[in-house]
DNA sequence: ACGAGTCTGTAACTTGAGTTACATACTTAA
DNA sequence: TTAAGTATGTAACTCAAGTTACAGACTCGT
């Protein structure tokens, strides 16, 4: 246990509160498709990633998705601790995308740990500017790309966070993410095939050169 | 000045906060559409606002903007805080909406604060929750909005921190603030006008009932 | 009073993307 | 093996929004 803390943390993080985080912390193992977090939800821990991805989803009025960002191994919800910090409901739904291991932290410690620790404070900063700065990444790619540039986008993306040249996900899959319709993309992927781009397969697709 | 100070701050910080920002912190009255923060700006110290309004924009590939955000009395700009922590480049610029008062803090005092002041250590937090909301605010709006109403909830949202029924923009300012054609603006206010919902002038447009 | 510059209104066209509909192919369970 | 369910491919249509073009009205300086 102590291992995997300090694989992900060791250098970020001081002895003493890597000590503090293993007695307080209680470790959680999720399964891919895990929902760690929904919307409206009141939090009462907030999450540190130990291994593997999580992503982090908007929804609309209709009930319908769009991928925000991923959060990895050293990440922590920024969302959450601001949720928690003002004791409001979650904006937002956390999807475990692959097998993750995460270690969740009671509330009224993140905030004591700030005036104790100078790494710990320098570690929630720096998760709230990672997390501002991808939100507006985000928003960059919605708000002056067209759908095949941000389709391009996610696939890389999402390649890089698996660390798999080949996406698991179907057309459909793909299509709910992205806020649009499956024949969008269907249209889209197959232009990005003809250009040798990537290969299509049934609930599969493989990144030949993007 | 230290009136001024407690008319915005004066509940929130304790007295020996409030002291230490008059003495180190620099007041600054700045005329609308003075430039505060440009894209790529280094920044050495973080504005409160006193009084007056500060709008938050980013900008595109092309060089165009698009309104991320209204800064009012009371906030802070925790893109601001953040670039300071991270030591890195503005992502955004900054332009006083009216005439404004800051306070100008310099950020070694912005970690060395979140130490010694439990209320300034609310303040940060619930700074970067308000922004990481209004983000989000924007981006929903941007993703899930037609631009019709987009238009309208920009129009109101302007009217709100003016404190003016009047807008005072011509339909290609608007336009530029929401990263479209002025064509588009004027085609969507003539139909709102039609609708009895506003009054179209030169140079100004007046809400009646939105 | 005149012309240059600015602002608004509108028509006509183009385009990206969302929708509907249907055909084909693959997968799985009875 | 056959039917039901799921995934993909494509055509045809609609619509919001961006683009181009131009006319008319207002403003301001000389």
């Amino acid at each position: 246990m102590i291992n995997l803390l300090k694989s992900s943390y060791g250098t970020l993080f001081e002895e003493a509160l890597l000590q503090e985080i293993i007695q307080i912390g209680t470790f959680k193992e999720v399964p891919i498709g895990y929902k760690l977090i929904e919307i409206g939800d009141y939090i009462k821990s907030v999450p540190l990633l130990i291994s593997g991805a999580v992503k982090v989803l908007r929804e609309d009025k209709e009930g319908d998705e769009l991928l925000l960002y991923y959060l990895e191994q050293g990440d922590t919800c920024s969302f959450t601790m601001s949720c928690c910090m003002g004791q409001t409901k979650s904006e937002i739904r956390a999807i475990a995308e692959m097998d993750t291991t995460i270690i969740m932290i009671p509330i009224r410690k993140i905030e004591e740990w700030t005036t104790l620790y100078k790494s710990w404070r320098h570690f929630v900063f720096e998760s709230y500017h990672n997390r501002l700065y991808e939100l507006l990444t985000t928003l960059d790619s919605i708000a002056f790309d067209q759908m095949d540039q941000r389709l391009i986008h996610y696939l890389k993306e999402k390649s890089r966070i698996n660390h798999d040249a080949i996406i698991h996900n179907t057309h459909q899959e793909i299509a709910y993410e992205l806020h649009t319709s499956r024949v969008v993309i269907s249209r889209l992927l197959k232009k990005l095939e003809q250009k040798g781009k990537i290969s299509l397969h049934r609930n599969y697709l493989e990144i030949v050169n993007l």
